[in-house]
DNA sequence: AGTGAAAAAATATGTAG
DNA sequence: CTACATATTTTTTCACT
């Protein structure tokens, strides 16, 4: 049931097809061959088999929220009881304001980060948040300025 | 020189577009076209019009960072020093092992989204960001669990 | 695995309504 | 904005090494 992550053996012509393709997934094929050295079906071939293997999760392409009304994003760091925490995530899993939930290490039990259209929507949120049967306590910390946000992960 | 946030008019077809394309930016325009009931030929123009006005950023194939050797993720909570603050942000942007960094209210000046190959990375940038010439605290929140993690935006 | 060439599909352009 | 036709480019397949 749980998600196994298979170890997935990955060349250099891999990993320099991940860099390509995660600056831009639209990158004709005959342009990565030609600077890989290896030709088009190849490249067809290394894709397909790094989706397949879900090293390649999916091509998406990269919203600006704020041009499409999210002005506002908050870290928010939840302390929820312990014996209610598994039906704490699952209720914050369901919000589609909440994107990103991470069951950390120290004194939270869990790190969110939320977006919405405005200020007023985030103390919407929230309340709705500090409303969940199991959560303690919650601290908000408001996004002023995002300095880096980068998807795209290094390969080394 | 900053960066300007133009309002974008978008409406529901480009909306359903951008939804589209944040799940699969390979979807054909044949596909979207009759789904939206609109000709290829506009589905393209839309498209170039919301690449141009910035609101799709890139098309980004979106990798799983445990399959290429990031198994480690953790949420680092910088104090720096106000007079110190604006350089201290340089110096973590340049750091490539950081991957989100938010200017934000409350107790910390900064929070960051770091992903390295193991813990003993993390031990060492956790010890490099610390040495940062300006930087007071850094606590640290290892991730334990990805409970939920969605670069898609919420179109509504 | 990888290749070159052919076939199929998709994207991009242009004219006109 | 759409429809249609066409040109161009890209993706996909396949027989062979």
């Amino acid at each position: 049931m749980s998600e196994q992550v298979l170890e997935v053996k990955l060349d250099h012509i891999d990993r320099k097809i991940l860099e390509i393709l995660q600056d831009n997934a639209k990158t004709p094929y005959s342009q990565i061959a030609s600077q890989l050295g290896i030709s088009e079906a190849t490249v067809h071939l290394r894709i397909r088999k790094l989706v397949n293997a879900g090293v390649i999760k999916r091509f998406q392409a990269v919203v600006d929220p704020e041009k499409v009304g999210k002005k506002v994003t908050a870290i928010i760091a939840v302390i929820a009881v312990p014996q209610k925490y598994g039906q704490v995530l699952k209720q914050l899993e369901k919000m589609p304001e909440v994107y990103e939930i991470y069951d950390v290490t120290g004194e939270y039990s869990t790190i969110l980060k939320v977006r919405v259209k405005s200020k007023e929507d985030l103390a919407k949120l929230i309340d709705e948040i500090g409303g969940i049967d199991g959560v303690e306590s919650t601290k908000t910390m408001y996004v002023l300025r995002v300095i880096k946000e980068d998807t795209r992960i290094r390969i080394d």
